[in-house]
DNA sequence: TCACGTGATGTTATAATATAACAATATGTG
DNA sequence: CACATATTGTTATATTATAACATCACGTGA
C-alpha cells in the first residue's frame, strides 16, 4: 500500500497485484467529477454514491445489489433510481455493463473513448478490463472480409486469472 | 433459389445473399438429428419443434417469442419448457445464446467444436456467425500477455451489414 | 408382459432483471 | 421570484429466467 500512481488510474491493476484501493477510488471519483464537469453534466450526490458503490470492489456488481446497498445510504431508492443512474454513468463512459453477467463495473481507463473488453476470472470473479489494441486489428480484418462496419461490441473472455490458475486445478481453495 | 449446397450448412450465408432456406432448414434438422444420435441423446418432438422455430429465420429469437410460437403447435407449454429445451440444444452445440440480446440463434456450423462469434446488424437484425480464426490469434496474445487462461467467451460485434450500409446513411429505408 | 429406473415433459409458483409513466423536487437563468 | 429544464421519487408493470415437484414415456431386464 504505497504504490506509484501515474496518469493511469490505480484501478488498472493486473490480476492479483496489490494496490491502494482507497487511492484508487479517490482518483476514480476525481476523474468522474471532472468528466461530468467537462461534459456539462452534474455529478450529483446520487450519482456519486452509485459510482462509489460500483467502485467498492474490482468486481462486477449487480443492479439489485447496488439497490440494497444504496437503500442503506438514502431513502426513496427504487429500481429505476439505480438503472437510471447506471445509464447515466455508462453514457459518461465511467461504468461498463457486462452483458454475460447482467452486471456493472467501473471503467478503469475512462480517459479514453472506448468499448470495454474484459477478462473475467470464473474462480475469483475479478475482472480485468483490457485496453484496446489487441483486438482492433482482428476486428478491422473481420470488417474488411465481411463488408461489415462494427459500431459497438461485447467482448467478454471468461477463464482463470494467474492467481487462480496457480492456486488450484480445482475450485476455490480459499483465496485471499 | 437454386444454390449449391456444399459441406457447409446453407445457413452459413453471407449477409444479404439469397439462399434456399427450406433446404437450409432441412439440412440443419438432419444435422441436429445426427448430432443427437451420435451423442446418445434423443431428438424428441419438442426438441425438433423448438429447433425448427429457432431456425425459422436467420435472426435472433427471444425465449418468450419461441414460447408463443410453440404454444400454437402443442399444449402444456410453459417458460421452463422453452428454457430447458434451449439449454439442451445449446449443450449439443446446435444453438447459441446472444448475451447482449437475451436471444438465441441456430448455429451455422455445428460440426465444429466452437464458441460463437457474431456480427449483428443493428439495422436489419440479421446475424452472421463468424468462423473461428480471426480472433484466435489475438486471444492467444492476450492470454499470454495477461497470464490468463480463456475458457469461454462472448464476442458480439454490432454494426451495419453490407446491405444496410449501402441502403442508407440513416435508418431503415424499407429493406427487402 | 410388466415392474422398474431414468430421462423428458408438464405444471405451478416465484425469482431476478429491467422499464414505463407520471409526480415532485432541485437547480440555474433571466 | 418566475420559469424552464434536469434530476429524483414513486408506483406499477414488463421481461427474462429458475425452482420444485408431479406426471409421462421409454427402454431394460425379470
Ligand atoms: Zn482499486
Ligand atoms: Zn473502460
Ligand atoms: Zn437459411
Ligand atoms: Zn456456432
Amino acid at each position: 500500500m504505497n504504490e506509484r500512481s501515474s496518469k493511469s488510474l490505480s484501478g488498472s491493476l493486473a490480476f492479483g497485484s496489490e494496490h491502494n484501493h482507497s487511492l484508487c477510488i479517490e482518483e476514480a471519483l476525481d476523474h468522474a467529477k471532472r468528466v461530468c464537469e467537462e461534459g456539462g453534466e452534474r455529478f450529483t450526490n446520487l450519482r456519486r454514491q452509485v459510482f462509489e458503490l460500483v467502485w467498492a470492489e474490482h468486481k462486477p456488481v449487480k443492479a439489485y445489489d447496488l439497490l440494497s446497498a444504496l437503500a442503506s445510504k438514502r431513502s426513496g431508492v427504487a429500481p429505476a433510481t439505480v438503472y437510471r443512474t447506471l445509464d447515466f454513468l455508462q453514457a459518461q463512459g465511467l461504468v461498463h455493463r457486462l452483458e454475460s453477467l447482467n452486471a456493472y463495473l467501473g471503467c478503469s481507463h475512462p480517459e479514453t473513448d472506448h468499448q470495454g473488453h474484459f477478462l473475467i476470472c470464473e474462480n475469483c470473479e475479478e475482472v480485468r478490463e483490457l485496453e484496446l489494441g489487441a483486438f482492433m486489428q482482428s476486428i478491422a480484418a473481420v470488417e474488411d472480409a465481411q463488408d461489415f462496419r462494427v459500431r459497438r461490441m461485447t467482448i467478454e473472455l471468461f477463464g482463470l486469472c494467474k492467481r487462480c490458475q496457480a492456486a488450484n486445478s480445482g475450485p476455490d481453495p480459499t483465496l485471499p
